[in-house]
DNA sequence: TGCCAGTAAAG
DNA sequence: CTGCCTACTGGCA
């Protein structure tokens, strides 16, 4: 059979792989693939082939044959033996059985999740367009029809189904929690008391909407592994599945981790098999950019659409990494055993410089010109070819460069480095010339000098290459057809975003595969020597440069005009090669003081109204997830305000205005006309409750919870209210959510506080 | 009052 | 897919 189909859904299933289409009939087509997962050995040949046969004895390998793949750090072609496995299943096995010998040997894409590895084997790229021949349920034939960085691509018609709780996620399904139902414009309540009857619903709606896309709230943690363990239990069948033979299906529990810095926990999933579950409480990618922005990165991250929702940016782009390799023949080293020890003192001092920050003056400027450096970090990768295997490469060693490189380079710098944060007093007189040769050779790095690769271009610039255009055309894209139709774009743009910010990070991991800390380090350095240039031929040019912050600059002239402003932009992206963009002229900024020294200023801490009228805030309490909604509220209320103020006059006169609004908000607290909701702290558990050694109320809120039943992990979020202060025992200083019924007081001192901290915070700008 | 545990932001 | 730095608050000795 001849078909047309969309790569809808893709699984491994014992030795062979399932995959789902949607035809161009509108069929769901289920179709298998055998895909024999390969292992590549390297190592003394005779012992490899010895290992291989015994592997094939254990029943754990089908077949194994000689091969060739290249070594990721020397590009070079080495000889393997790929051992193909008779099952999916002995992969752990064989892993566990490897990891216990004691040769030396070299074991190569062990550890890939099989669907990708699949995906990037077949250089198959979900959710685009195939032609394809299936015979007997089996694929014969496929060839992709579109280009997986395409500007345009649309999803075909989804039957979609919504899955909710009516109450709190914190109580659970069966102890006063419900079921929604939903789908078109209608929703149905179903009551769990009644076990048998709830499932009988449930598996009813399934079976008549049959949907393609079951989108749900709290679905993964709180709805389905319930659910399923009812109907085993009660031993009603509950269709989530379109597949027809039996899945395995465990909810392996909730995973704790760091990522840039926080702690983040990730609820445990419940994919179904041939239909598509997105919780999008527990999708980092929904939440950021929707359906597109998924059906986005499962493209070109080739990454089953269920595994993209639930993945976080570094997991996607560490996938775009291995399919590049995989299509390369490049060969990935196995990464066994626990993670690395923790970063010494001295590697972090060596990571850890960062961006380059010049200090903002404290006080309101108007007139003021923002330009961001698009894309800064993978676009330096990029061009200066910056890769784990291309710094100080073995491949180039003898080109007599001339530069200090390696190790001796390292332990020299440390303390030649210059102090990050400058403290930059505006000036227009005095200044200096203008850097005529940015780095020493195109080829050395600044500050640490380390020699990049001139004969390979590296693993992460050949994935990142595509990513930035593709990044570039849907903005320019989104800018074309204007705000309304030009969402979509903006979201899929937003969702490639993220992968380029966490490509640069993961440079700096240890344990990150594709990481390595001197490529970190040369992207930083490259980074501060491109702001560097920059605030020079702003400052050639006449312009007054107030702040600086890794990749924007704020900058300001008498006259200045639109014109000269691109020109200007035009001139620091050709002596940088990083496009810099012109964000914005404000007709106001203000840049705030440190509230702990008050002449001091903060570097990330500012607010202010552009020409058009927007607002751009950070760093102020409306931006914390910590301020309870009702401050946030207020103080955004003042700045929707001001934002309409052009003029320092302008702006002063507002002021009686701002103090009757303010005053608006002290009432209500006051008076208690504030609903519980609106007085709700969110902050996230950095650790288990018992191990709090300060009774914090974030500790105090945790504790009331596990008291009640209600264990959170590390990384969960804790929303609770501050009661009234002097009624007794700690315990009841907080009232943790969702148990908010019986909240019979508040701290009103508290919160008048909290709501005039973040009055000030934007009125101190505003002048008597 | 000072120290330090705990938490969050912008890039 | 696994520990940025800096600013700030508040509990506790």
């Amino acid at each position: 059979m001849q078909t047309t189909g969309w790569l809808f859904d893709v699984y491994p299933l014992q030795d062979r792989m399932v995959l789902w289409f949607i035809t161009a009939a509108g069929e769901r087509l289920r179709v298998e693939d055998g895909f024999p997962y390969r292992v590549y050995l390297g190592g003394e040949p005779g012992r490899v082939r010895s290992l291989a046969r015994e592997a094939g004895r254990r029943g754990w390998v089908k077949r194994h044959y000689p091969h060739r793949g290249r070594n990721l750090w020397s590009g070079e072609e080495i000889p393997v033996v790929a051992l193909e496995l008779a099952s999916y299943a002995h992969l752990s096995r064989l892993r566990g059985w490897f990891g216990g010998l004691k040769d030396e040997l070299a074991v190569f894409n062990a550890d890939l999740d099989i669907s990708a590895y699949y995906l990037y084997s077949r250089r198959l790229h979900p959710c685009a367009w195939y032609d394809l021949e299936a015979r007997e349920g089996r694929l014969a034939a496929i060839t992709l029809l579109e280009d997986p960085f395409a500007v345009e691509f649309a999803l075909p018609p989804l039957t979609v189904m919504t899955l909710g709780l009516t109450r709190d996620p914190l109580i659970p399904l069966g102890s006063g929690n419900s079921v929604a139902v939903g789908w078109e414009d209608r929703t149905l309540e179903l009551e769990a008391p009644d076990i048998p009857a709830l499932i009988g619903e449930l598996a009813h709606w399934l079976r008549r909407l049959d949907p393609d896309l079951v989108l749900s709230d709290w679905g993964d943690e709180g709805i389905i592994p319930p659910v399923w363990q009812w109907s085993q239990q009660h031993r009603a069948p509950l269709p989530l599945d379109r597949e027809p033979q039996p899945v395995p299906r465990q909810f392996h529990g909730g995973r704790t981790y760091f990522s840039y810095g926080r702690i983040v926990y990730q609820g445990p999933a419940a994919p179904f098999y041939g239909r598509w579950h997105v919780d999008r409480r527990n999708s980092f990618y929904y939440k950021e950019s929707g359906l597109m922005g998924l059906a986005q990165i499962a493209r070109i991250g080739q990454m089953p659409l269920q595994q993209a929702a639930r993945a976080s940016p570094g997991t996607l782009i560490t996938s775009m990494q291995l399919a590049r390799a995989t299509t390369d023949g490049i060969l990935i080293p196995w990464r066994k055993g626990a993670p690395e020890r923790f970063k010494t003192a001295a590697e972090l001092l060596i990571i850890d410089k960062g961006g380059l920050t010049f200090m903002p003056p404290i006080g309101l400027f108007f007139d003021v010109a923002e330009l961001d450096f698009a894309s800064m970090y993978p676009t330096i990768m990029t061009i200066h070819n910056i890769s784990p295997e291309t710094v100080n490469c073995p491949c180039c060693a003898g080109d007599g460069a001339g530069a200090v490189v390696g190790e001796g380079a390292k332990s020299v710098a440390c303390d030649q480095w210059p102090v990050i944060s400058v403290y930059y007093q505006p000036k227009t007189a005095n200044r200096k010339p203008q850097t005529q040769n940015p780095w020493p050779s195109p080829h050395i790095t600044p500050e640490a000098n380390y020699r990049l690769c001139r004969r390979r271009e590296g693993l992460v610039p050949r994935t990142l290459r595509p990513i930035l255009k593709l990044r570039e055309d849907l903005k320019a894209r989104a800018k074309e057809v204007g705000p309304e139709e030009g969402s979509e774009y903006k979201d899929r743009q937003n969702a490639l975003k993220w992968m380029l910010v966490t490509c640069f990070g993961y440079l700096g991991y240890k344990n990150a595969r594709f990481g390595r800390i001197e490529a970190h380090e040369a992207v930083t350095a490259y980074g501060r020597d491109k702001l560097l240039t920059a605030k020079e031929i702003c400052e050639d040019a006449g312009f007054q440069v107030l702040h600086g912050l890794t990749d924007c600059l704020w900058i300001k002239k008498e006259g200045m005009t639109g014109g000269e402003l691109e020109s200007l932009c035009r001139e620091i992206s050709r002596a940088t090669g990083v496009k810099l963009a012109l964000e914005g002229v404000y007709k106001w900024l203000a840049f705030l003081p440190s509230r702990l020294d008050p002449r001091r200023p903060v570097a990330t801490r500012y607010f202010g109204a552009f020409n058009d009228g927007k607002l751009k805030v950070r760093g102020l309490a409306c931006r914390r997830r910590d301020t309870p909604p009702l401050v946030r509220l207020a103080q955004e209320a003042l700045l929707e305000k001001m934002a309409q103020a052009s003029t320092a006059q302008e702006l002063a006169a507002m002021r009686p205005e701002l103090e009757d609004l303010a005053e608006s908000f002290r009432l209500r607290l006051r008076e208690g006309q504030v609903r519980p909701q609106d007085l709700l702290i969110t902050r996230v558990l950095s650790q288990p409750a018992a191990d709090y050694k300060v009774d914090t109320a974030t500790a105090l809120a945790a504790r009331q919870l596990e008291r009640a039943g209600i264990h959170l992990q590390p990384g969960e979020k804790v929303r609770y209210v501050h009661r009234e202060p002097k009624r007794g025992p700690k315990e009841l200083r907080v009232q943790a959510a969702p148990f908010l019924e019986t909240l019979e007081d508040y701290d009103l001192e508290l919160y008048l506080e909290l709501l005039e901290r973040a009055v000030e915070e934007v009125m101190m700008m505003v002048l008597e």
